[in-house]
DNA sequence: CTGTGGTCCTGTATGC
DNA sequence: TGCATACAGGACCACA
C-alpha cells in the first residue's frame, strides 16, 4: 500500500536511473494502466516515444518524471503499482503492464497486479500537471502552511481520520499512517476534526511528520511483494508499526490489546485505553 | 459547499 | 477437493 514513504523511495531509486534517459519504444501490455490516456494505448505509446526524462517529482502519493520539453508523465501506484528498472533482456513478471525501452538498454516497466493505478501523459505538466493540482501539499513539503492546513482540518464536522485521508487537505496520508499517527498522537479515529483542539490537530500533523520520516528511512513499510523498490527490494518498517496490523497485540504503551474495528469501509488499529472516543 | 457510500481490480485466505 | 465469499484499499464519482 504505497503512502507517501513508498512512493518517495520509488521517485529516488528512479531520480538515479531515468535522469537525463531518453524514451525509444514504448509497449502497452494491458490497457487499463493508461485508461486516462484518452486517445488509447497505441497514441499513449506512440506520444512517449524519443522523449528525455528530467527529475522525477512528488506530491503526496502522485509521482511524475517531466520531460525535458515540458510534459511529464504522470504515475499512480494506486494499490499494487510499481516501478521496475531491468535489462532489456530480463524476464518480466506477469502483471508488467508498459514498458519503456530505455536509450542505456534497461526498460522501465510499470507493474501492477491490481490495476488501481495507472500512467497517462500530462501536457505542460513538468512542474505541476494539472492531474494534481487539487492536491493540497504534503507534509514534507517545503512551501506548505501548516497553520492552514489546521484551519482547515478544524473546519470539518466528520471523524479526523476521514480527514486526514482526504489528499486535498495535505496529502500522503493513507490507511497505515493515518492509524500510526492517531495512534502516536493518542487521538480517536471517530473524533470529530472541529472538536479537536489545534495544539492536539498539529501534535497529529506532528506525529504524522515523524512516522513518515522513520518510514522513508526505512526504505517504507512492506507486508509482502505488493511494494518494492525499483530494484524489487521491500522496505522494513512494518516491523516497528505500533497499530497497523496489530490486532489482540498489546499497545507499546500501555500493554491493552490492539483493537481492530471497522471505519470507512475499512480497519482501523486503535488502542482502546490510549485512544478515547469523544464525549457527547 | 460537505458528507457518504459504491465502484474499480486481482490474489490470497478462509468457510462450507 | 472445489466453489463461494471476504478482504486488502486509493481515488474518483454520483448523489443527498
Amino acid at each position: 500500500m504505497p503512502e507517501l514513504p513508498e512512493v518517495e523511495t520509488v521517485r529516488r531509486g528512479l531520480a538515479s536511473v531515468v535522469t537525463g534517459r531518453r524514451v525509444d519504444a514504448v509497449r502497452v501490455l494491458h490497457p487499463r494502466p493508461v485508461r486516462r490516456h484518452l486517445a488509447g494505448p497505441d497514441d499513449f505509446a506512440a506520444t512517449l516515444a524519443g522523449r528525455r526524462f528530467a527529475e522525477p517529482r512528488r506530491r503526496g502519493k502522485y509521482l511524475w518524471l517531466p520531460f525535458d520539453d515540458g510534459d511529464a508523465l504522470l504515475a499512480h501506484l494506486g494499490m499494487s503499482g510499481q516501478f521496475r528498472v531491468d535489462a532489456a533482456g530480463a524476464e518480466a513478471g506477469r502483471h508488467t503492464r508498459v514498458v519503456l525501452g530505455l536509450d542505456d538498454g534497461n526498460e522501465l516497466r510499470f507493474v501492477d497486479q491490481r490495476m488501481f493505478g495507472g500512467l497517462s501523459l500530462s501536457p505542460g505538466g513538468a512542474d505541476l500537471p494539472s492531474e494534481v493540482a487539487h492536491i493540497g501539499r504534503d507534509l514534507f513539503d517545503p512551501d506548505l502552511d501548516q497553520e492552514s492546513v489546521v484551519a482547515r482540518i478544524r473546519r470539518r464536522g466528520s471523524g479526523i481520520k476521514r480527514v486526514l485521508l482526504d489528499q486535498t487537505v495535505t496529502s500522503g496520508i493513507g490507511n497505515i499512517y493515518a492509524d500510526e499517527s492517531l495512534w502516536r498522537a493518542g487521538v480517536h479515529y471517530d473524533h470529530p476534526a472541529d472538536r479537536l483542539a489545534p495544539r492536539r490537530v498539529r501534535a497529529l500533523l506532528g506525529a504524522a511528520r515523524d512516522v513518515m520520516t522513520e518510514a522513508l528511512a526505512a526504505g517504507g513499510t512492506s507486508f509482502d511483494a505488493l511494494y518494492v523498490n525499483v530494484n524489487g527490494e521491500s522496505g522494513y518498517f512494518d516491523r516497528t508499526l505500533d497499530a497497523y496490523g496489530r490486532e489482540g497485540q498489546p499497545c507499546r504503551r500501555c500493554g491493552t490489546p490492539i483493537r481492530r474495528e471497522r471505519f470507512m469501509n475499512r480497519s482501523s488499529f486503535t488502542c482502546p485505553r490510549c485512544q478515547r472516543p469523544a464525549r457527547g
